[in-house]
DNA sequence: TTCAGATGAATTGTATACAATGATTGCGCA
DNA sequence: TGCGCAATCATTGTATACAATTCATCTGAA
């Protein structure tokens, strides 16, 4: 019943409207894996679903693909996004240029109240985890980095952040190994003491150690071989007589 | 006529049909200063002018004002985006953060193809700025930065790097300072050189210091009074008696 | 049995009609 | 003459109707 179980949502105040609410309803619903990745998002469907037109069910579609959780495929409909390992590989990268910098900037900016509001985060987290509410706890966890992110007080970075916490919920939903415990508790509770402390230097670190054990929780190898050869798997590699 | 001047837009092809073309234009208008921040972008002239309906349009704009180039107000209308003060340095950091680095992979990644296409592109860039194309001339510039990160081959932070370079021609447009000319011309051509040597450091600090004159081009200082004190400055500072 | 083609259903893309909100202008009153 | 209010107009927001495309299924022949 607190302030964070119905936390705004993710998405910038880009679209106003019903279809803002359609749009966090999705959103939500993605970052905590109830909808997985290539799911179908039919139009009629989801009109029925909200009690809206397929107007206003389209611009939240349209907002989401552009924020990188729903994918749209021309004439053949909305799909929630699997983003490939490539990609994958690209968010994170990106995550390491901007956060570690941006952790920095929010050491310097934190004040007292922001202090008391990520370590209320961090309990919701904890609480979350304790009930056995995966999803809830991965959301309240990326939305974690969010949260820093607005405390550095750069709307611009704090943005393409949110995109990319978007985009690494997915990821993990597609590319986590089950046998790698993710311990992101003990890691924001470190970068909360450092933020604590002031000591911007620490949390730098920390932030950039902390997406490196994220990454090392997927499994980012290339898939042997590709769908797309299956044929030739099967045939020959196109080559005449290539196979016994 | 070369393949430049018709380059393909700069928004990803996250939309296609019909509205991909009303946003390529709109774009390219934008970025060319032909359409000055806060110009009022109407529905049903806009639908009149490409012979579409208004569905297509306001899938067109609201685009457009995902990627920071629109503004759109509810029941209001569509404007072309008038970044503040603060957006503008919020837009310089972001690019200071991420653009620097991305000329380093670049560098690792240059073929001659590559250079040759830059080469190119500064080429046409020295011919627009030539016939005092100014319009065009900006957009090729801003153009020669999204070359870069699309050769560093990071399609996410390329992402980014193209809203960036498209909302800083609309802070150009706004804060840029006549008296001082701009010397792209010479910057870019240095980059192109580090480049070519295959000189990651010299091309990560030359686009540092780009960033970093581009920035003292424009005049970011705070503009003194608010229009929304005005009625204070002409009445008085809301308590009764306050100024003589 | 299997594959090719065609037909029909379902879904998306676009246009248009209607509703709601905001801006403008004109009138009345002080 | 200046201000406030109200009615009208223009513009945007939403719903619905129609067109176009895709997908599934069924038929038929090799």
């Amino acid at each position: 019943m607190n302030h964070l179980s119905e936390s705004p949502l993710f998405i910038q105040p880009t679209i106003t409207g019903p279809s803002a609410a359609i749009v966090a309803r999705l959103s939500q619903a993605i970052h905590e894996h109830r909808l997985a990745p290539g799911t179908k998002l039919g139009e009629d469907e989801l009109s029925d679903v909200f009690d809206v037109s397929r107007t206003v069910v389209r611009s939240a579609l349209q907002a989401l693909s552009h924020d990188g959780l729903v994918e749209l495929k021309r004439n053949r409909g909305a799909f929630v996004a699997k983003p490939t390992i490539r990609e994958a590989r690209e968010v994170f990268e990106a995550r390491a240029l901007l956060e570690p910098r941006t952790a920095r900037s929010a050491t310097e900016r934190m004040t007292r109240a922001h202090l008391d509001r990520l370590h209320a985060h961090i309990e919701a987290e904890h609480d979350a985890m304790a009930r056995a509410e995966h999803g809830k706890a991965l959301r309240l966890s990326g939305q974690f980095h969010i949260e820093i992110s607005h405390i550095a007080d750069q709307a611009t970075i704090a943005g393409f952040i949110e995109r990319l916490v978007a985009r690494s919920s997915l990821i993990i939903a597609l590319y986590w190994q089950r046998q790698s415990a993710m311990c992101e508790k003990h890691a924001h509770h470190a970068l909360l003491d450092a933020f604590a402390r002031g000591d911007a230097d620490d949390a730098e670190e920390l932030m950039k150690n902390h997406l490196v054990d994220i990454v090392t929780t997927l499994d980012l190898r290339d898939p042997a071989p590709r769908e797309i050869s299956l044929g030739e798997i099967l045939v020959g590699p196109s080559s005449p007589g290539g196979q016994g």
